[in-house]
DNA sequence: CCGTGTGATGTAACTAGTTTCATGCAACTA
DNA sequence: TAGTTGCATGAAACTAGTTACATCACACGG
């Protein structure tokens, strides 16, 4: 039950830990003793502590990500995404999930610079910002998803450019009347709704009606009311996705003919189903959040990606 | 830059460290230092190490887990259920992704262990068992998902009848002949097969024609050389379940009319596709896996999770 | 008035490593 | 042969905490 510690590795090999510590990190040793102390540690089953390294270090080699919400398929790339650059840099990936409860948020970010981690990504929002600038100044790089602000990093979408390329899509479907389900009153849904308002109005298209859903239990009456007067429905929220389809087909309509149907980011199905989506790059969202992180640049940097349509007929 | 330490908290407040440590940790100090102490602390923004703590405890409070595919909607639920557990032990999670690259398991399981994660939770294959017997000899609880190995705990599903309700289902929609899409050689397809198979000779149907696909973009062509003989194709692993319903889909074939399909694990779109599943409880597995890291039982336990069908017609 | 008990606090040892500095020893130079 | 150089190694200090033990002041009982 008792960790064999690079002492006992020492001790075994007739050497001292500096010695052991030379050999497993490469000093200079005399290839003799070198052999001496692989045999011991081999024999031993000696696992280094990583924990130990990392206090001498001051931090630890490993990468935060905190997440509002692990069944979202945008979160889910954007994991694999920083997964993928952190494992290249032999990063592991402390992940904490809080399912929407912004009150859990600032907890995370303190827990996570409790364990020191080498930088954090989240998707936290302003409360846990005085933590963050904290941890930034402490010298973690910070970066936040989908949102920005002053004296931090962030990764996001060109949210305004999302709304109009979906009031341009319907446009050209020759959709003329445009209801809106949005999820919340965070920056990322206000600016969707701001971007689809303009592109409908540069079109000439009479302003959206709007419902905001924060339950997805609520989507189905929210669909109901908007459709007494709408000929197509956009979704400004991939995680809301499978509820308005589902609130639209359970009322018999069909795509594109009865109603027009576009959604926020791509996700497996949308091809077999034929809906249009504007997609966000998440996967490359999250490298690049990870590459932030381990770049440290020394000014906060503000990337911002652009999103595409792929149209696959929902709308016409 | 320099991280305010505890020795700086006690120097503030005119204590020595050690009484800071029983201020944060509850120890016995009178109120008045107490006081002294926690405004010190506030002031200079402290942030107790968490490392140098878990080196003085003997490990961390951190959880493992190592998932071979962060896409599949299985491993995500998963997921999901383990840190939900460990969120209420304030255990933060550490999370892994081989990419279905076998090669990579023995290191990730190494890593976790040189983190001294507090219990680790894992899908890797035989390979990585002597390195997680080691752990689980040093005390760290591991265990095994999907898979079982003597020494260690598992949580995984009953496969075989999986298959069986498969067959029984197939059997029940009068489907007489039956292709199957397996994805792997690991022992959850093999005992899903064999399940099928048992299933259908007892209903006296003839044994299923069976493709291994372990490439997404082989399956087209794999379903394609099934469907010369069968009225139903059955895909034994969700991982697959989008490429071959499409490979279906894409010949003109609708379901259940011109084809029968039937796949594994739960997902988002299922109800609106009406595709029927034989789900496995992955949340609760997570949840299960997670709790065995926390109790830390004396002897190897084995979980054994029932599949439930799902019917949604894509049968008949 | 002295011995004892108790609560509050400090000292120092401990966790498992890394790293600096000093030292030993051999080979090479003068 | 003495002095210099340089490699290999060990002792000890350091990382940021926790904790066992020692100490001290004070109150109380005999």
């Amino acid at each position: 039950m008792k960790r064999v510690t690079i002492g006992d590795v020492a001790a075994h090999a007739g050497v001292s830990t500096a010695t052991v510590s030379r050999v497993l990190n490469g000093g200079l040793v005399a290839e003799s003793t070198a052999a001496k102390v692989w045999a011991s540690a081999e024999s031993l089953g000696y696992s280094p502590n990583a924990l130990t390294k990392s206090i001498f270090a001051g931090r630890s080699s490993t990468i935060g990500v905190i997440i509002r919400d692990l069944s979202s398929p945008f979160y889910l790339d954007l994991i694999r995404g920083v997964d993928e650059v952190a494992a290249a840099n032999d990063s592991p990936v402390m992940l904490a999930n809080t399912d929407r409860r912004t009150d859990r948020e600032a907890a995370q970010v303190r827990a996570m610079d409790q364990h020191r981690v080498r930088g954090l990504i989240t998707t936290a929002d302003e409360t846990a910002d005085p933590q963050a600038r904290r941890m930034a100044a402490n010298g973690t790089p910070c970066v936040l998803v989908a949102r920005t602000a002053p004296g931090l990093h962030s990764v996001s979408l060109d949210d305004v450019a999302a709304g109009l390329l979906m009031a341009l899509h319907l446009a050209e479907c020759g959709r003329s009347r445009v209801g809106v389900v949005s999820g919340s009153h965070r920056p990322t849904q206000v600016n969707r709704v701001q971007g689809l308002r303009q592109g409908l109005a540069e079109s000439g298209l009479p302003q959206p009606e709007e419902v905001l859903v924060e339950n997805e239990d609520e989507v189905d009456g929210a669909v109901g009311s908007l459709l007494h007067c709408v000929d197509a429905v956009v979704c400004t929220t991939g995680r809301l996705t499978v509820s308005v389809h589902t609130a639209l087909t359970a009322r018999g309509l069909k795509m594109p003919d009865d109603i027009g149907f576009l959604t926020m980011d791509e996700f497996p199905w949308a091809g077999a189903l034929g809906i249009s989506v504007v997609a966000q790059p998440s996967y490359e969202m999250g490298r690049r959040a990870a590459e932030l992180v381990v770049e440290e640049p020394a000014v906060p940097e503000r990337v911002v990606f652009q999103p595409t349509l792929v149209a696959r007929g929902s709308c016409g």
